[in-house]
DNA sequence: AAGACGAAAGTGGTTGA
DNA sequence: TCAACAACTTTCGTCTT
């Protein structure tokens, strides 16, 4: 990542995460877009008059899974455009309107208010574009294949914005999905589980250390606290310490020693609150990171550091 | 008094017969 | 479809700072 950036000139939030492939750098934590290096957003032609510009343009306007017709289907007609017609004409266009009303057809019209919904949500909790767009994809994707019939549109949004964030490794909680959605918690994990399995959409179990970034912002942490509990995490996958638990309690767990290494305590029920997970959960895997690291010697440390 | 710790019982989901 | 099971939670009592 370029040295220059650093924090997130919109929330501060020093989580950004580097896309090499789109060029972009962009705010883990609200979404804001801070660089886009390699695109080239300049004309290289002038427009004299408006009709030259049509002829030079070569693109139509981006095409977006988060408008329901993916920004392609066309209007029929403005009711300003009535006013030129005369008989003939204004008979077409009442024909034409017709045929496009019976066209948006049931699944047009749930799309529609399905993803006035997702982009809700997903603003609410504020996430990346690109994962409003691929939940966006996964969403239309379900109704297509009528997936959403007996259970709720909300809930299949919130399982959809879920599955998107996992795979771009922007991973925010089911709580916070479920706050922000109002949906249930195992609600929104059950058609989370449902709309991938069925869709055969692959998700990688998420890795802890993407939590950290943000639970370290919220529990305003140093730098190297993140740097360190990062460092912890590595070591407790080569101990295999990792599998099989939820990467939330983990993450929240080397959070919690890294802060006690570097002096900046924070209870147990405070880094919990922001994880997620009870204390106990935090106990639990503290002690398992105490037992196979030999992590205490560097708490001692800085309890003896602190006292002088 | 607040935080840390640990035991015990309960919950929801997965797995394998 | 059901029971066994692991991970996690809730609750509550005790210890430590």
């Amino acid at each position: 990542m370029p040295e220059a950036v650093k924090k997130c000139p919109e929330c501060g939030g020093a989580s950004l995460s580097w896309n090499r492939d789109r060029g972009e750098i962009i705010c883990r934590d609200c979404g804001l877009v801070i660089e886009e290096k390699m695109v080239d957003f300049s004309q290289e032609w002038r427009e004299f008059d408006s009709e030259e510009g049509e002829k030079r343009r070569r693109s139509g306007a981006p095409m977006t899974y988060t408008q329901y017709d993916q920004g392609l289907g066309t209007e029929v007609g403005q009711k300003a455009d009535l006013l030129k017609l005369g008989g003939k004409d204004r008979n077409k266009f009442f024909r034409l309107r017709k045929w496009q009303y019976r066209i948006s057809t049931a699944i047009e019209r749930n799309l529609k208010l399905a993803l006035a919904e997702l982009k809700r949500v997903s603003s609410y909790l504020k996430l990346p574009k690109s994962v409003e767009e691929e939940s966006a994809k996964i969403y239309t994707l379900a109704v297509q294949r009528g997936l959403v019939r007996g259970r709720s549109m909300e809930s299949v949004v919130a399982g959809a914005l879920y599955a998107a964030c996992r795979r771009h490794d922007v991973p925010r909680t089911l709580d916070e999905l479920s706050e922000a959605s109002g949906i249930e918690k195992k609600e929104v994990g059950r058609t989370y589980r449902f709309v991938t399995r069925e869709l055969g959409i692959t998700i990688l179990p998420s890795n802890p250390a993407d939590y950290i970034a943000r639970f370290a912002s919220a529990l305003k942490l140093s730098a190297e606290t993140q740097s360190k509990s990062i460092e912890i995490l590595e070591s407790a996958q080569k101990a295999e310490l990792t599998s099989g638990r939820g990467p939330t309690g983990i993450a929240a767990a080397a959070l919690y020693v890294s802060a006690l290494i570097h002096g900046e305590k924070r209870t147990q029920r405070e880094v919990a609150d922001v994880a997620g997970v009870t204390e106990v959960t935090i106990r639990n895997r503290y002690k398992e990171l105490l037992d196979e690291l030999d992590l205490e010697d560097e708490i001692k440390k800085t309890k003896k550091k602190k006292k002088r």
